[in-house]
DNA sequence: TTTCGTCCATAAAGGGTTTCATTGGGGTTT
DNA sequence: AAACCCCAATGAAACCCTTTATGGACGAAA
């Protein structure tokens, strides 16, 4: 207005239509010296759209989900949008509400990291495939295979097999793989895990897979379970764990049992994280790409929303990390937690 | 519409002027069969406002900030807010910027998480001054004197005082102080060291004050560094730590060293996190109550929008947690990690 | 002179909220 | 019982601030 026209600012802004170099120079002028900044709600009311992303992550105090959603976030930014962070919790509930106030909010997409039990019963799943009907649904870390709804992920069960080849292969038979039972990510590592030990015809070892109710953040409770396994007689020169906390905790069960780290006890964690080099000797752990994953997920993501075509799923492969828990011939260089 | 109204919907879904019972009823009804949903960003225009504030996070993948962010976010939303998340990183720089993004998103207030520096330059902060012309500004665990500035905090330095008192009491007077020179908070606690050694009439251990100025996620490094204050002559038995993973390489370093914890090295870290429990010994750590303020924060915000007048900082005490790398005559009890 | 393009202004959505005016019913006064 | 008043409930319309479709003005090329 100050300037010379009205809806011409709009043109300005957007940079849609053609505008005379002049006439834009001088409406930018206006704004700057004016302090203009045009309303976000009008914005999104006119484009239908506030370039914002919904983020509905199970819980983001978790170390490993919080880098995820930290990934996330960062590379949203990066291309242009807003990040709003929906913590639910695990309860089927409050997944579905949540979801529903951020299609309600109007966002462009949602986001969900680390949402287990996505192949339990698949009719919980069905809020999936409804928000999939309004906006394209993303997931990190899983699968679904459904319209509209796109997934980057590590490939955990090719992770976990390999990790537990390498141990049979330098001639551990008796491993113990730990898990929590609740985590739909530590089931499918178990599947590699069982996958290795057919492999290798060691079916008989299906005794060494227990997994773990307790808190996952009770370490010392964790430590008594091992040694109660032990106690009822369980034989194992080796713990691979679907976590890091898991895995740190047997290797406390190991220095109160006495026992030396990796020559009467290996163990390998999973995730790569900060605990794995807390631990004394150093953890052992399966990286399993945590910002490619997210990178890539944000990609697809922009891309989709930018109407190019994008593939339903990118998978990535797991990297195991050697470090003092194990004593593997892999050459494998250690490398900085991620 | 389909029942018989028009505006009157408007005030059923506000609940703002009085609508008879039974139109009430008749309208939320077709809003129920028809699914009608209003449009947020209509919604957000003619309200000024999409309840939504925004989180400025320096490191949302840091432990101790993801569980921040997680608390905030979990209360706004118990509050009927939404959480938009941005991770700066420690650039004035970004922050500003993304601070900028925020406002002009309109979000209602704005969260400052992890931001260290606060009291540096002081005219490096003047973006939170400008920042509080706008909207409420809060800010998680540091103190800020402002109008429309509002801090909720832990007494950090008298927590950390505590802890050296304690220690000091029990005997032990030469204690090195360990912490990242870059952080706001580990030169907060160093005060509080400070005077506590004042106090005891200890300030010739000035020179046991060190810090760190590698990556706070390097274990191993901050274990060698500490190794070489003692190959260059420093003499100590206690180290306390500006954070849980400081303390942890102080763990290792006598773990390595041979150095028995307690009795010829006391340990005590802070934040108690995870890696308290991960420790062996398990860690003696300063609690400092996030949960709490971060509760406290998100009531003073939700007062403040609605027009309340609050308490512009309200402070918490910590609270030491003793386990087992002291031999505290004090008889707290052992709890969970937070 | 006509035609075509470029640049810009006018005006119509976009979908709610809110003020203001209207209606009608119940209680009070006479 | 009639007149009056007041208040609760509702509808009509202005408003919030952009975006975008439409069309007009103007200059250049044919």
């Amino acid at each position: 207005m100050a300037g010379v026209s009205i809806a011409t600012v709009s043109r300005v802004i957007n940079g849609s239509a053609s505008v005379r170099p002049d006439t834009r120079r001088r409406v930018l002028e206006v704004m700057e010296q004016s302090g203009y900044t045009p309303n976000a709600f009008a914005r999104g009311l006119g484009l239908n759209t506030m370039q914002t992303i919904g983020i509905l992550c199970t819980d983001s105090s978790d170390l490993y989900l919080a880098k995820a959603v930290y990934y996330i976030e960062q590379n949203l930014r990066a291309g242009g949008y807003h990040s709003i962070l929906c913590c639910t919790g695990y309860r089927l509930e409050n997944k579905k509400s949540s979801l529903d106030l951020l299609l309600r909010q109007k966002v462009d997409s949602v986001i969900l990291v680390g949402s287990n039990f996505i192949e339990a019963d698949d009719a919980d799943n069905q809020y999936i495939r409804d928000a999939a009907g309004q906006v394209p649904v993303m997931l990190l870390n899983a699968y679904f295979d459904h319209p509209n709804v796109f997934c980057s992920l590590c490939d955990d069960l090719g992770a976990m097999r390999q990790a537990a080849l390498s141990l049979i292969d330098s001639g551990i038979s008796d491993i113990l793989y730990l898990y929590n039972s609740r985590s739909y990510s530590g089931r499918k590592k178990l599947a590699g895990f069982r996958s290795a030990c057919e492999l290798r015809g060691l079916s008989e070892t299906d005794g060494l897979q227990q997994y773990y109710t307790g808190s996952s953040a009770d370490v010392d409770g964790i430590r008594a379970f091992i040694g109660r396994l032990h106690d009822e007689g369980l034989s194992f020169h080796a713990v691979i764990a679907s976590d890091d906390i898991l895995a740190t905790a047997a290797v406390k069960y190991a220095r109160l049992s006495g026992l030396k780290i990796p020559e009467e006890l290996s163990v390998i964690g999973y995730n790569n994280s900060i605990l794995a080099l807390c631990c004394e000797p150093e953890l052992t752990s399966v990286d399993n790409r945590l910002e490619e994953i997210s990178r890539q997920l944000v990609k697809t993501l922009i891309g989709t929303l930018n109407g190019t075509a994008m593939p339903p799923s990118t998978v990535f492969p797991g990297r195991l990390v050697q470090r003092g828990t194990t004593a593997l011939p892999d050459p494998v260089q250690s490398t900085a937690a991620s």
